[in-house]
Formats: C-alpha cells, structure tokens, sequence
DNA sequence: TATCGTCTGTGCGATGGGAAACAGAAGGCC
DNA sequence: GGCCTTCTGTTTCCCATCGCACAGACGATA
C-alpha cells in the first residue's frame, strides 16, 4: 500500500514518531469529516481514501474547493496556530488514512521541526493552488474545468474508475447538472472517458490532459517545485 | 499618519525592533514590486499606500488575487519557510510603506515569536479570504463584485476619492470593460458613487455595502476574529 | 482654437451557461 | 414481471456577459 507522501517526505525518525501517533481508519464515502468555525478534533493524512474540502456559499450550493490525497493532509491550517476549521470536509472517495488528534499535532509541531517545515512548504503550496482556481472559476469553460477535475480525481483514486454521478459533479464546480451532462457527453464522445450511472472510468488519461485547462498542470507544477520530484 | 494596523498589533518591544529594521519608501502607482517565482528581496507594510497581487494567467489579462493596504503586508509568505514570490505585485494607490529586506524579516521571524505568531495568523486569514474569492469569482454579478471591490479600495485609500479607469478596473475584475461602464453607471445613478474620467468618489459608503455581495462582509469578519475588532 | 489621446457611453450579434421541465434508461426491490 | 428511484439525455426559454466597434466627451497640449 502506498504511504501518504507527506508523510514519506519526513526523516525515517520523524516519520515513525509521527505514524505513533495516528491511528489507521476507514474514510467513509460522504461522511462529513468537519465544519467550518468548529475546533479541529483530528487531522488526516490520506492514503487511499480522498476528501474534498468546500465552500459554503449563500444561496449557492457548496462549491469544491480543493481535493486530499495522498499527497496532502486535512488540518494544515493548524500549524498557522489556528485551531478553526476553515471549510466544511467530506469524504469523496472511500479508503483508509492516518488519522492523528489535533492535540498530538500541535504537540508534535513543538517537538518536530521537520513536520513544522513540511507543513508550511505544503501551505504554501495550497495557497498557490487556491490562487490558481480563483483564476480558473472565472475564466475556464465547464468541460476544461470538468476534466481538470476528473485529472485530479483520478490521481487521488486507486483506480481508473470512480464513483461521481452528474449531478454530484456539477455542486463541486458550481454548474448546472445538465451543463456537466453536455461535457461529459463530450468527453464520452471521443472515448476519452466513459459513464454509465455514476461510475466513471478514465480511458485516455492523456486525452484528459489536452482538454483540461492549464491550471492542472500548474498545479503539479507548484507541489512538485516546492516538494521536489517523487 | 495612522500605523500599519499588523505592526500595530504587536507588543511594543517587539514593533520597535521591527521598526528599527525597517525604512519608509514611497510607494508609487503602478510601480511593479516583485515578480512571481523570483526570489523576495523586501517586505513591505503598507501605511498610506496600497498594492495589489495579480496573478497572470495564459490568456487573460491578469486577474487581482487581492489587495493591501495598512491592514495587511506584501511578503508574508516568507513565514513559511519558501522565500520564492507567488504573485506579481504593483502599486494599485500611491502613499507610503515600511520596508524591510526579506533578510531581515527572516532573522527577526527567528528571533521575534511574536511577529511569527502574527505572520501566521495574517496566512490564514489570506487563505480564508482566496477561499471566499474563488465562490465570489463563480457566482457573483459585475455590479456586486464591482461594489465589493471599491468597498476594499475605500477602506486602503486614504480619502473617498481615488483615480481607477474602467478599463483597469475591468483588468482586476477579469470583466469587458463595457462591463464596468454599465455596473459602474448604475452606482452613479443611485447616487452612491460619482467618477469623472478615473477619478472615482465614494458617495454613499452603506449604499456601496448594500450592493455589495456578502463576500466584503464576510472577508472583513475573517479579519476581526483573527486579530480582534480595532 | 485646433488637434490628439484617453476615457466613457452605447449598441450590435454571439454565446456560454442558468432555470426548469420532461422523457428515457438502468438498477433495485417486492 | 411490475414498480419505484435514481441517473442521464435533451429541449426550450432566458439572461449575463463577451467581443467588437464606434461615437461622444473631456483634458492636455500646441
């Protein structure tokens, strides 16, 4: 099984003595992980699991903020020494993680300067990720948008194929369900995916690529740049 | 002349130290203060003046990511350990600011906890504040969007009144500036603001609120449960 | 006063997408 | 097999905004 590769990233010593700490659970396909403006109870290190974080707009469905993976965490904001949650979590894809106390994080901050140091690289990193979609929910057309998502999606499921139906995908991109039907159709059309009732298989992950705007690609481009390559 | 409402908020001891590492310069419309994925060479405290971040996108003129006045600081992302800068930053409103060279910041965030203590709080309150932007940008008409963004310029600027054609205001917005010219003409006619060939005067500051989408509100909420009111 | 550049007002067709509704298709359940 | 629910395909109408173009207005400068 493949480790969280934040975690990875850690010296072998830290990162012992930070799985000591975590307990291995199960993520739960839509169980609500946190709420925004309560306390932090636990954070997460994916594994092959995935949560999404989002945003609760007035008079708005929900909109997708980001996705976790393996290569994240949920709780990062904690070590900005703020212990509010900032946006509601759920589980997107079932799987496992690591799962620590919010208290054992803070205290491990203190203790172990390679998990502060990998913490702040990986909100830096969100930030110019944050950045990005800000730029992309203005100016990039649903389907670019759809495959942007279906890439980062995928690289987080330990398949090809996952469960999304339309109408779930259109909440996370702020669109209409038909608007995402018209897309996917498209996508469908040049075998670039396939559905049938919500689940999802990837065919051509490079075909994927070319119809996605380029805020995927800057995106990898920024984890990889500040956590180097693999 | 009021002080930099961050600096402000630390122990005396603290903020004259950092004072003491730190000139007054001149900030000058339009001038460019740091490129993305260069190096930080200094930091800046606005006072008077107001810069904003732009991120620029493939093509698309650059989209404003945010703005700060003396509320805020340019290069705080330096407290997370990556000196590289995220985002292209220009003057937006010409007065004065503290600066410091990212040197210096980086021995006093060694020295200094409560600067860090700050820096970090002033992170998640810019995360939280990119968050609400992203929904703003997806959901939110010209006319709101427009009313939120002469709300953030009014409160940075040092009069009513300050000079932003419709042509630069389109640019921030990532809107036609034609756009701009209607929503713009529908404040003028309710009387809440007036402008003149960029010379932009906020009239009636509740009625500019009003027509405001909640982001402004929301934005300004993050801020004071962070560092506290006033 | 004449000219020029900048800034603003306006109008056109085109378009991506929103809102709502309905029909068909595929599974699950009895 | 029959029924119901969920998911998907499609249509119609509508609207905000785009892209573009052009005209008017104002200020500066000669």
């Amino acid at each position: 099984m493949q480790q969280n590769q934040l975690l990875a990233r850690l010296p072998r010593k830290e990162r012992e003595r930070i799985l000591a700490r975590c307990q291995k659970v199960d993520l739960v396909f839509g169980t609500t992980l946190c709420e925004p403006a309560s306390p932090y109870r636990h954070i997460w290190f994916p594994l092959t699991g995935f949560i999404s974080t989002v945003a609760v707009m007035d008079e708005h469905e929900p909109l997708e903020i980001r996705l976790i993976g393996n290569e994240g965490m949920l709780g990062a904001t904690l070590a900005l020494g703020i212990d509010t949650v900032p946006l509601r979590a759920v589980v997107q894809g079932s799987g496992t993680a690591w799962r620590m106390s919010a208290a054992a994080l803070r205290r491990e901050l203190r203790e172990c300067p390679a998990l502060t140091r990998m913490l702040k690289r990986y909100l830096y990193v969100l930030g110019a990720q944050l950045t990005q979609s800000t730029g992309c929910n203005r100016f990039h057309e649903v389907e670019a948008r759809l495959a942007r998502w279906l890439l980062l999606t995928h690289d987080r499921a330990p398949a090809d194929q996952f469960y999304l139906t339309h109408e779930f995908l259109a909440g996370m991109l702020g669109v209409r369900r038909s608007g995402i039907t018209i897309a996917a159709g498209a996508l469908q059309e040049r075998n670039i995916i396939s559905y049938s009732r919500g689940e999802i298989r990837v065919l051509d992950r490079k075909g994927l690529e070319a119809r996605s705007c380029e805020c995927y690609a800057l995106g990898e481009d920024d984890y990889s740049q500040v956590f180097g390559r693999q």
